[in-house]
DNA sequence: TTGAAAGCGCTAACAC
DNA sequence: GTGTTAGCGCTTTCAA
């Protein structure tokens, strides 16, 4: 056992070869005869010789290294995510370097910043929003590194970004909702101050009221990294004229309102419909399952990576992509039972 | 915008200093005249420089840097456990290098090689089980570089782990539905040749059954990464003496379970009982919550980094650690209705 | 308090 | 086909 690994000039001498020929022989670089290659395979097969990648990096200018940031990995549209990153990335022979913001952005600096100076070559992001995010944003840009915006609606065109219309798909969700017969219908969602998400799925609610000539209801924000349902939600729900529907801003707040309205002896969708946001797998194995919008996250995971690397390896430009999303017609919602039957 | 990141010696150039004094400056690591400071500092500010973390690591030969290996990031079990992992080492100052085997032997081998080739300080590894991955660990034990198994069962000394006794939970849990009137009870489980905790926990089975004079039912098995339940498990639930209770390796499993038996009209827990393994916080929010054998998985993560950080810094010992798990008395279960009084 | 210089492990000219 | 060599960007003696 070694104590400390070799290096390519002790594999050399061992092999009676220079170091070149070492490189050459173990990068298919350049020629090397039979024999040469041989003797180094020798050495390399009974000394567990390993190229160091850092000498490599230090020396080529290339980690061939991508930081992925998110916001928790706790949430399952995440985690798939940075599981289709990840996949590609790997087959493009990409390390994932990843941290997660705890939704804070001092921490989407710091990861950033830890990013930079390990020499990243891209870097696949999920962050609050542009704006509060802007100072971490531009680090990666005056460090002039190709970066994409996963999950962030697009706001500019300086910058790539995949994500699905927001507003849009909280939009015919609602108008669902509608269509259903609700009328009182509440938004649950995780503070608008730490998702530029929320704040788009939250603009969806109220054009969808809007157009049907519905007063909205306040919104209630909660915490992300918590389950548990602020005192807010609960007062809502037992308020005399309680709402017949919630849209919440996530699978994960849809579920925990579904179970939060049980314990208040309110059965989804009978006496009230929920429902979420992200289409995250499990949702759809629930009873009764979730009604939702669904975002391919590991779609967007594939294409940030793909899209990154071909901006790294063929300086491909910047792109936006705007994904499909679709509506999962699942059976926490239903009927508004007490529809007087107006249309 | 600068094409191309500075370096030390460019920094010292523009600040009139040696690269030295400009490493001392910046690294805090040895004394430097206010003078001197404030001249780096202007040039690092309006520059923004930053220290090349590849070339620190080739002198100082340290990356700061773990390698986690997980089988997949879809299951929330081993999200929880790398987000566990990562916030540790953040804190520590270490980065984290992610990847996943979709519970592929030849992956693992892989990735383990990548992260020994990048000269991470240290893994976290969840493998198939160490039967099956004893190639990869081979050649991380022949770097002599310290690892934390996860999630795996403890089977010998020489290396670190962290874990719960899945047999014992597996035992309890099986024996809970016993207690409960059941008889007839199915086990279903990801392969067994995926892994070594599903074989644990089935052999916990096993025992709760033997010590209580039930036949077993022939396992079933399915595959780790597609959520449809195979037509060897529907089939065992529409025969004739179809179980009135099951055992599933895995909550993800369990989830699916309870949805394709109410698809046959089956009710849970009315007409049938179903358990889990794992304990995934989503778990608890389903209608019904699912009984389950929690394990603490955040927690483990935590550990793992933190003790491999231990290892690193501070040479200490290998350690195995078996941390305790408890029984969720979900709602999934439920006594066997047509029990006949035995005790 | 400072700077010169050696060298971490590797790749890639370049000359042979 | 092969070897020599000059760095890549940094830290760290060591001497001043």
């Amino acid at each position: 056992m070694e104590r400390k690994s070799l290096t390519i000039k002790e594999v050399a001498r061992r092999a009676g070869v220079s170091v070149a020929t070492v490189s050459r022989a173990m990068n298919s670089s350049g020629p090397v005869s039979t024999e040469a290659r041989e003797a180094i395979e020798r050495v390399v097969a009974d000394s567990g010789f390993r190229l160091n990648a850092i000498g490599r990096q230090l020396k080529t200018s290339r980690s061939h290294t991508l930081g992925v940031l998110v916001p928790s990995l706790k949430n399952p549209i995440f985690a798939d995510a940075v599981s289709g990153v990840e996949h590609i990335a790997e087959q493009a022979g990409f390390r994932i370097l990843l941290a997660s913001s705890s939704y804070k952005i001092s921490k989407e600096k710091s990861a950033i910043e830890t990013f930079l100076t390990s020499r990243v070559e891209g870097l696949v992001l999920t962050v609050t929003d542009e704006q509060s995010s802007h100072a971490a944003l531009e680090l990666v840009e005056h460090a002039n590194l190709p970066f994409v915006l996963m999950f962030n609606p697009c706001k500019s065109n300086s910058h790539s970004t995949v994500s699905i219309d927001n507003r849009l798909a909280a939009y015919e969700l609602v108008c669902e909702l509608i269509s259903k017969g609700h009328r009182r219908i509440a938004m649950i969602a995780g503070n608008l101050s730490q998702s530029d998400r929320s704040v788009e799925r939250h603009a969806g609610y109220e054009d969808a009221l809007y157009d049907h000539g519905i007063d909205p209801i306040d919104i209630v924000e909660v915490g992300f990294e918590k389950p548990e349902l602020s005192d807010a939600v609960m007062n809502l729900a037992i308020g005399q004229d309680s709402p017949t529907a919630y849209f919440c801003s996530t699978d994960l707040l849809a579920i925990s309102m579904i179970r939060a309205l049980s314990a208040l002896g309110r059965a989804v969708p009978d006496d009230v419909s929920v429902v979420g946001f992200d289409g995250i797998s499990i949702g759809e194995s629930l009873t009764p399952n979730l009604a939702t919008a669904v975002q391919p996250a590991e779609a967007m995971g594939n294409w940030a990576a793909s899209h990154l690397i071909s901006r790294i390896e063929e300086g491909a430009p910047a792109q936006n992509l705007v994904l499909p999303h679709y509506l999962r017609h699942g059976e926490s919602w239903a009927q508004f039972p007490d529809d007087t039957g107006f249309t």
